[in-house]
DNA sequence: TTGCATATTTTACAATATGTAGAATATAAT
DNA sequence: ATTATATTCTACATATTGTAAAATATGCAA
């Protein structure tokens, strides 16, 4: 079916960006194939000797429990695997922000709805006039719904 | 300072309520906790012993990491320990509401509002008008809050 | 004060997640 | 066939959570 269903992952408030999703080194590499695209374990190995110091089969392990997890792809290529991230960037972040979003919403919808318009109008003032935008469209959206079903309905109910 | 700080803790979106926050046996035992008051450990197993089996050193050593995590508070009375939840269900909700919704919302400030817009649309249609209503009332305070800045900045630099 | 009932502490094992890497093994290319 | 390279296997460390036996401490009753 859909593969993003198949990312499992834990959510940490109290890290910051990919690290709240991902370990140090998953991020790390994570970072690489982003930017450099489809890669061998020689080729983030090579990128990361300048600042960081880990060993070949360090990422290996690393780079195939991510592959596990639904995080890479591998491919072979002559003797070498190569892996590429399952999503872009962008598309990881939707995902990862959507399926939070629900979990939060799905454990108290009202308190998430009052901590996300403060930290909105705490944070990034003019998000507000986008998210009241959004808003407003989405209310038409659903009253147009609302007034199709209830005169589709009337038509059924007519109908019976 | 605040001890809602000291609280540390995940948040794991693929499962429900507050197993999103805590493992199942602690999530008991809060549960047990918040319905029955400050506990001790005899009260606690007395109560899953209908339906859980599970011995005494095992309660002890969860709520003692419990304890540690800043979940509940001990107090010794004789010999036994007796323990509460530092924050009551309310609170708790609140707590980590607010910091997932901070951290999702750091994560990816504008992937969060399409997403948390859409599952309010799509799960409770009416918190949509709640929601307006608080948006409204946000963009007065601000607007309100940058004028007086406005004129606060313009006296100040009439004065300078 | 001694001993029992009760409670805690200590210790430890299991599973899962993540970081780490040596050793053994496989494989491609010369 | 040998060598360089890459993978797999195995294993240890830390952290979290569930689990509990064994050892130890403690309060009370006789």
């Amino acid at each position: 079916m859909n593969k993003q269903l198949d990312l499992k992952f834990n959510f940490n408030p109290f890290k910051e960006g990919l690290n709240q999703v991902l370990g140090t080194l998953e991020k790390d590499i994570m970072e690489v194939l982003w930017q450099r695209g489809e890669s061998s374990v020689k080729n983030i190995l090579d990128i990361f000797s300048a600042d960081r110091d880990v060993s070949y089969s360090t990422i290996i392990t690393v780079t195939n429990r991510m592959a596990k997890k639904g995080l890479l792809k591998k491919r072979k290529v002559r003797k070498a695997y190569f892996y590429k991230p399952t999503h872009t960037r962008e598309q990881f972040y939707e995902l990862v922000s959507k399926k939070v979003v629900e979990g939060v919403s799905g454990f108290s919808l009202q308190t998430a709805i009052v901590h996300f318009i403060d930290y909105m109008a705490q944070i990034d003032p003019d998000k507000i006039e986008y998210f009241s935008k959004l808003i407003e469209s989405k209310r038409q959206k659903q009253s147009f719904t609302t007034r199709t079903q209830r005169i589709l309905n009337k038509g059924s109910e007519n109908t019976v």
